[in-house]
DNA sequence: TTGTAAGCGTTATCAA
DNA sequence: TTGATAACGCTTACAA
């Protein structure tokens, strides 16, 4: 492993002379800057970022925290924050979960940090802020200093969902949650109760579940048994309507007929189910662009940085009956 | 930002007695432990990691590189790689791609990495390598010192594709590729390739593509246009298959009944397709184990690494028409 | 233009 | 059992 003295030595000038001449700093002749930048490479050198780092304080990295890595909606997220990182010469490591590599922050290895994972605890998030780190969170109703929230607008897609919902004519609505603790959960549930009660009488049931496909099948059956039919349901994410889809025909019911679905997030699979599935949809890439970007200014502490809400839109398909369908806009949706 | 000598003047004791405090070690009386371990956490003490990783040379962090996180495959391998590392007591972080974060390769920013990336040169493995870096290689043929690979069976997988295929009995093939500088891709055609006419003389269409849903689309339409019928697909992935999905059927084709497919990665997607896809499956999540047990047996040297194969298996579905499927093994696939 | 030397936060050797 | 100190690889103020 060579370093700088090697190279130092090699080229018979001093550490700081090659320090210099490797980070282009203007002191120092083309002839002697060539020479060392020769040697540098003969010798494979590639500078060590530990020293580096406890020297400058910085290391240029931001680290991205994430639940997990599957499914149709992570990538197009991290891709957005990868992508502004970068134009602003900030590389991008991204956390698989777990205790140990969220210690990264206050460890300053990283310069910063995007959480959208609902298992990193608030408590240290406040506790690294406290310490200095910056962050911003995804997932969450937080922020002071040193830490800033860019948000889905759940309220707003809820209210959307609701309105396709109703316009749909049903006589029964049921909605099935998302985990209790689930930030998007718990605002896209209460607002969608809201928003119903103002626009009719007509009975809601609610079943807690979990935002798998495995809950959206047990759902299906909660349904099922209590024998209602011309229905309406808003799940709250894609993944339960995925597992209501899979569930619902053997129990007896039509999707698009005698039960009537929109989900939430536009996942990919949606578009392969059979009538496609209706759903709320938000850039999610523009979501990790701007949870990017105001990180970005928070660092620079040019005094830029605020908090921020995503826009969401419905995309009309199947899901609530034919007559509401809208094919033309659905190719271009997954972006 | 409290450190270490902070820790010290508080307690009023030396730097090296709170490193040893700190760091376990029984050269301590419990009692100045104790004092010790409780002014840090007061202090708020977080050990600075470029300190530490410039003395001790290693981090325990291990880096994983993959193309992109989309879809329903990089999950389970980097959870399979995840689990190992975190058994072992090393930490993940996953490299969004991009030419900086391999730096941190050399950088000895990690002890060592995994690499699933198409687009991370062999030039780079190989000087990594020769300067002392750990890596295993999951994409390529590539190994030696400091290097071993962890693949998948692809000859094994395309035999089997191509027996399936011939059992169903067509009058023509098509083989769907991927990018040519895709390792999983040519051994799959050139697997399927000398397996196929070592069966039948039945004539062989091979489509360039690239493995994404948009090449299948396209793909479609040339097979269209050559007016083939009663045609056997061999789509080199299930993306692929997907595109030909959603452009067969307004070109005039029913999949299972005037062509049959076969993919390859069993993705989730193939699952809700109608009828659902046949295609070659293996264990992602094991995939991912092997790989991060290789790397931690080249990091501790203990002369137990060596290179992998992943076993493949067929999942038949309707996609080669009804005669051949087994539902029964079907939920369980995707793991 | 180049060299000397201090210092970043930690660990580890040696002496007390 | 504890303390003083060198060392890790690099950057940078200051001296030459």
């Amino acid at each position: 492993m060579a370093g700088i003295r090697d190279i130092a030595k090699k080229a018979g000038v001093s550490i700081s002379t090659v320090s210099y001449a490797l980070n282009g700093s203007s002191k120092v002749t083309e002839e002697t800057r060539a020479k060392i930048k020769h040697i540098a490479m003969e010798l494979n050198y590639v500078p060590n970022l530990a020293g580096r780092t406890l020297k400058k304080q910085s290391t240029n990295i931001i680290a991205m925290y994430v639940a997990d890595f599957g499914g149709d909606f992570y990538s197009h997220v991290i891709d957005g924050v990868d992508q502004v990182l970068r134009a602003n010469h900030y590389e991008l490591i991204v956390g698989a979960g777990g205790d140990k590599s969220r210690a990264l922050i206050p460890q300053r290895f990283v310069d910063g940090a995007v959480i959208l994972d609902q298992a990193f605890p608030d408590r240290l998030i406040k506790s690294f802020a406290k310490q200095g780190s910056k962050m911003v969170v995804m997932d969450r109703e937080l922020s002071g200093t040193n830490v800033h929230k860019v948000l889905l607008d759940n309220t707003k897609g809820a209210e959307q969902a609701i309105r396709a919902l109703v316009a749909a004519k049903v006589d029964y609505y049921v909605f099935i949650s998302g985990p209790s603790d689930s930030y998007d959960s718990q605002i896209r549930l209460q607002t969608a109760l809201a928003s119903l009660s103002d626009k009719t009488d007509a009975p809601v049931v609610v079943i807690p579940s979990d935002f798998t496909i495995e809950g959206g099948r047990k759902a299906a059956k909660k349904i099922s048994n209590a024998h209602l039919k011309n229905v309406g349901v808003f799940a709250l994410n894609d993944e339960l309507a995925i597992g209501l889809y899979e569930a619902l025909p053997e129990l007896g019911y039509t999707v698009g007929k005698d039960i009537k679905i929109i989900g939430f997030d536009n996942d990919l699979i949606g578009h392969y189910l059979t009538p496609q599935l209706t759903t709320i949809d938000y850039s999610k890439h523009k979501w990790g662009e701007t949870a990017a970007q105001t990180l970005i200014d928070m660092i620079k502490d040019n005094g830029q940085a605020s908090n921020h809400y995503i826009e969401t839109k419905v995309i009309r398909r199947g899901s609530l009956g034919e007559e509401t369908v809208n094919h033309d806009q659905d190719r271009l949706s997954h972006f």
